[in-house]
RNA sequence: GGCGCAUUCGUCUAGGGGCCUAGGACGCCGCCCUCUCACGGCGGUAACACGGGUUCAAAUCCCGUAUGCGCUACCA
């Protein structure tokens, strides 16, 4: 499906301007994959995986589902020293927490040396990179002389080295890397399907490095000849690659391979507008999951960082997002991760939720979180038994605690609440004691008995439901913001329900005295 | 410094010459509901970065400026 737009401006670039624009009209096409793409993500392991790479292993995977394509892992540890087995196994957990799964891989580079090494041969025997022997210095003292010429800062290193120098470096035991030999004059382009034509001048790219000078190659080489070898069809990537894409085109191009097709999204922001980081709080995918998050609104809301369906969808059950997601919608602008909309939109997930659903997912939440550890035996029944006066309270399941948590510890008033009864004490008294009378003497323990009474007393005392219910609600659970305070009470039972009572009018009673 | 990319309410966005006195969502503010916190309902606040063009008409096309971000390694 495509979208056939008039677009005379668009044209204006072809002609010499004036009025080209007004007479030129020209079908303008939103790129869309419909063939099966071969798709992948290829994070380096070397930290977690943040929000911003999941959103693109995110779009690459609804790209392949959404097209019968492919969906290839590839784990990019060119770089040994930075690169760890632990990270790997964290951005793997972290992709299948999210849901996102994978046909083909996880490959890891440092397996493939042959592969990179075989191309490496080619390339020399192709004359497309040579070996250079400039030291560290000379390269800085290129490019410090380039910048204040006010020119690009790129590195051409010597060709037409004697061989008496030859000599001489193997003599020294030098051993050279091997530089992409850029062609110039020329420009390399490529029509982006999220910016359309993008296109460098070859003499802005610098002779860039192909193989280290201990034979391992580097990442624009490792990449070029993956995205190849694992016949890729669409490369979908962060926009921090965009310069990278030249330098492995050339390198395709010198291997007579056909370059795959491009795609750079925006890249997320933190809310300082930099590019996301760890810096930035619950930038990592397992961070979300800690946090009581769910990975379908987790989905969701990642989906919408950067692509829009219409002008007011926002709610997508993966389903959809698969048959609806287009490359061709995604926007050009970075965008700022706002942590708040993820809390919205994990609530709204929560709340739609069947509730067997809900209490599965928050019992394993808090199973995961530890939290019945060290609690009485019955405390796992307990808290299912709360699912109903929770579940439309949460916008994330980590705050149960907050809002249930004195359920499961004997009462302990909060100062905030303490600070609250003490305003006034005869009024906690006499509104607490009348509570308490009307509860000991309830003949039936159910939910509308409690309720009944509790609102007789108020009107006895003449009291609104705030006045009196705010002590009522501390004396039982000992803080200020909890589950409802009828079925709180109900949940408790008489006993425990009296206990708290007694406890909390007994703190009240001393300090009347004193 | 060089190159690249971007720029619509605080945030995510719709928008592709007239449907735009710019629409939606989140936030925020107010009201209603209400036992707290929420949920829900109703209403409100708030944006086309700036300057030049082109055109009968520009958020939309062109040029320039500004700002932000990215890249600028024998990192990826």
């Amino acid at each position: 499906m495509f979208e056939l737009t008039i677009a005379p401006n668009r044209s204006a670039r072809l002609g010499d301007g004036r009025r080209a624009g007004n007479l030129h009209v020209m079908a303008r096409i939103r790129p869309e994959i419909t063939a099966p793409a071969r798709v992948r993500f290829a994070p380096s392991p070397t930290g977690t995986l943040h929000v911003g790479g999941a959103r693109t292993a995110l779009f690459n995977w609804l790209i392949a589902r959404g097209s019968g394509g492919a969906m290839i892992l590839r784990l990019e540890d060119t770089d040994r020293d930075r690169s760890t087995a632990e990270s790997e196994a964290e951005i793997l957990r972290a992709l299948r927490w999210i849901g996102i799964d994978w046909d083909e891989g996880p490959f890891r580079q440092s397996e493939r040396s042959d592969v990179y090494l075989d191309a490496v041969e080619r390339l020399k025997a192709a004359g497309a990179v040579y070996a250079a022997y400039e030291s560290e210095d000379e390269l800085n003292a290129q490019r410090q002389a380039a910048r204040e010429n006010r020119e690009a800062p790129v590195v051409r290193g010597r060709r037409d080295w004697s061989a008496e120098d030859l000599a001489g470096f193997e003599a020294e035991g030098r051993a050279p890397v091997w530089r992409f030999a850029v062609p110039l004059p020329g420009s390399t382009a490529w029509e982006d399907m999220v910016r359309g034509e993008v296109r460098f001048d070859n003499a802005q790219i610098e002779d860039f490095v192909v193989a280290r000078s201990d034979g391992t190659p580097t990442y624009n080489l490792a990449a070029a000849v993956d995205d190849v070898d694992m016949r890729i069809s669409h490369v979908v990537r962060g926009e921090d690659h965009i310069s990278n894409t030249p330098k492995q085109m050339m390198i395709m191009a010198a291997l007579g391979a056909t370059a795959p097709e491009y795609a750079h999204i925006p890249l997320i922001l933190g809310t300082d507008k930099k590019r996301l980081s760890k810096r930035h709080g619950a930038a990592a995918t397992e961070d979300l999951e800690r946090d009581g998050f769910l990975a379908a609104p987790v989905r969701n809301a990642l989906a919408l960082l950067g692509w829009s369906y219409d002008d007011k969808t926002t709610t997508f059950t993966t389903d959809e997002l698969v048959a609806n997601f287009s490359i061709g919608r995604v926007s050009k602008s970075p965008a700022v991760f706002d942590l708040k909309k993820l809390e919205v939109m994990n609530g709204r997930y929560l709340r739609m939720m069947p509730e067997d659903e809900f209490e599965a997912a928050l019992l394993g939440f808090l199973d995961n979180r530890g939290f019945f550890d060290g609690k009485a035996d019955d405390a796992r029944d307990l808290a299912k038994r709360t699912v109903p006066l929770v579940k439309r309270k949460l916008s994330s399941l980590a705050e149960y605690e907050r809002l249930a948590g004195w359920l499961f510890r004997p009462l302990e008033i909060e100062s905030e609440a303490w600070a609250q009864l003490e305003g006034d004490v005869r009024h906690s008294i006499q509104a607490i004691g009348g509570g308490l009378g009307r509860l000991e003497t309830l003949p039936e323990w159910d939910l509308q008995s409690i309720k009944d009474a509790l609102q007789d007393q108020l009107h006895v005392l003449g009291e609104n439901a705030r006045e009196f219910l705010e002590p009522q609600r501390i004396a039982i659970t000992g803080q200020t913001i909890s589950t409802g305070v009828y079925e709180s009470l109900h949940l408790i039972g008489r006993d425990e329900a009296v206990g708290r009572y007694r406890q909390t009018l007994g703190r009240l009673a001393e300090l009347w005295q004193a």
